[in-house]
DNA sequence: ATTTGACCCTCCACTTGCTGGAGACCGGAC
DNA sequence: GTCCGGTCTCCAGCAAGTGGAGGGTCAAAT
């Protein structure tokens, strides 16, 4: 007994829509057993639901319709399959390696936001006085103006890339502002001891500071100088160089941002009194 | 001082191809600084660079491009993009998922067919006694023709899924060919006890058996049954039931095969001289 | 002054795997 | 006859571009 589907029917049996089915008619996929040459219609059988059920399973392994094409007309068992199924597979795990690579950095981003609304939300900017634990850092030191730091940061990021554990940071050795041949490393916390050409790591050792949170654009971080040189005279303390400026806020990766909202930390490293 | 780019120069300096900024531009995502009436030449300029600067890095996360146009016209701030960064992070959560499956249906086809061509390999198809280790099961016992085993594999695929560990088999109590009201149980070994609706979950104990690796469609089955019964005799051995089958080849997920290499593996469970 | 060669322009077609609609034809019921 | 539902073909379009044809523009070399 051969049974015969309209296009409808077949579409009920096979689970593809009737818009599909034409579709693959026409790419050859999967051809109407007969084609009623007066009306035009296409009738299936039985042997097409049978073929549609391995499209299905093959569409659900995400091969392309002209791989399927080609399995379909080469092969008829699934040993004849499994070079293929292997390069499927050796795709789909690069393809899952670059979306975890993706998630990771949406979940930097997304923590790095989190991280920056709690330093707005509980600090009121005052001077104070706190100590910074140890911490490995990578660096570039080097002389020049500052605005030289920008494409020293590039070279941290990507040398350091996955190793990055914490805010940017810069090291001023000068204990005055210099506009030219200043002596600064610009620096990035990395998770531990790491050997990078180019870059030193090292790490810094727990210290007491004397901190500022500078809120808005770098332009404007010599008032919070001002305010932190003012507090140590006050509290006789003297700086033990260098200095350090973490970046809590600043450009992101993404967007610029407005310098109005920057968040920047001024530390003087401190000893008791002179 | 103000730069302007023609958009060949600005194509090396974005490292987006021409024909890409062209689309870019009438897509009105990134739209050139200005248009030379004469020529109507692209005239692109810095803040062209960085908007471009944005955009690759919005399309390195795989937002749409319309979500970047979106991202582009609402926002300036990476706070701004939290919501949309933990969508996209849902979206390639459950994106993996998918694909982890597909890689798991994949190792199992692979592995199967491994397992098939070792059989393949090393049998010689005679009748052997063999210790058969104990092993969980899911089965479900019923009553009536053989051929009616098919919906019950069915549905013990799609109920044990993620569970299945093994070959699927038969377990047959009738001690005779059975046309009609035939007694036996389609099963598939699961990894561990389990409930499960409608499925009978249990342990097999270890056994001894008489077994016989049958290649060839299941018609010719008795053929098979026949030189174990003789074996049987033979040996002096009695069956105890329920026997079992086990389907090592058979129809596949994917391709039915050529039943020709079809392997199914008979297993008489045996007790000492009667 | 012209010619070359590099650039740039627009418009169209093609990719994958469909989906939607328009307008026309077919088959069976009333 | 005519109504409804099913079917047919053909056209358009989605994302995110890529490729080519055919033609205009610019600067420098001849």
């Amino acid at each position: 007994m051969k049974n015969i589907y309209s296009i409808g029917e077949f579409s009920k049996i096979s689970g593809l829509p009737v818009k599909t089915l034409r579709f693959y008619h026409e790419k050859g996929l999967l051809i109407p057993a007969a084609i009623d040459t007066s009306s035009g219609y296409r009738e299936y059988d039985d042997a097409c639901v049978e073929k549609a059920r391995i499209i299905m399973a093959l569409k659900r392994l995400e091969f392309s319709l002209e791989e399927i094409g080609t399995i379909l007309e080469s092969f008829e068992d699934e040993s004849d399959l499994v070079s293929h199924l292997q390069s499927r597979k050796k795709a789909i795990a690069s393809e899952i390696k670059r979306q975890q690579d993706i998630t990771r950095t949406i979940d930097n981003l997304i923590q790095r936001e989190n991280q920056v609304r709690e330093l707005i939300g509980d600090s009121d900017h005052q001077v104070e006085v706190k100590s910074v634990p140890s911490q490995w850092i990578g660096g570039i030191r080097m002389k020049g103006r500052y605005p030289d730091c920008r494409p020293a940061f590039g070279t941290l990021g990507r040398k350091l890339n996955r190793h990055i554990a914490g805010r940017a940071l810069t090291l001023y050795y000068d204990g005055e502002y210099r506009e030219e041949d200043a002596d600064f490393e610009p620096a990035m916390p990395v998770k531990r001891s790491l050997e990078v050409e180019g870059i030193s790591i090292r790490e810094l050792p727990e210290c007491e500071c004397l901190s500022l949170m500078h809120r808005g654009s770098y332009e404007e971080l010599g008032r919070s100088y001002g305010r932190l040189f003012a507090a140590l005279r006050e509290r006789d303390l003297k700086i033990a160089l260098p200095t350090r400026e973490v970046y809590h806020k600043g450009p992101g990766m993404i967007f610029k941002g407005n310098p109005d909202n920057y968040l920047t930390e001024i530390q003087f490293p401190i000893t008791a009194a002179k």
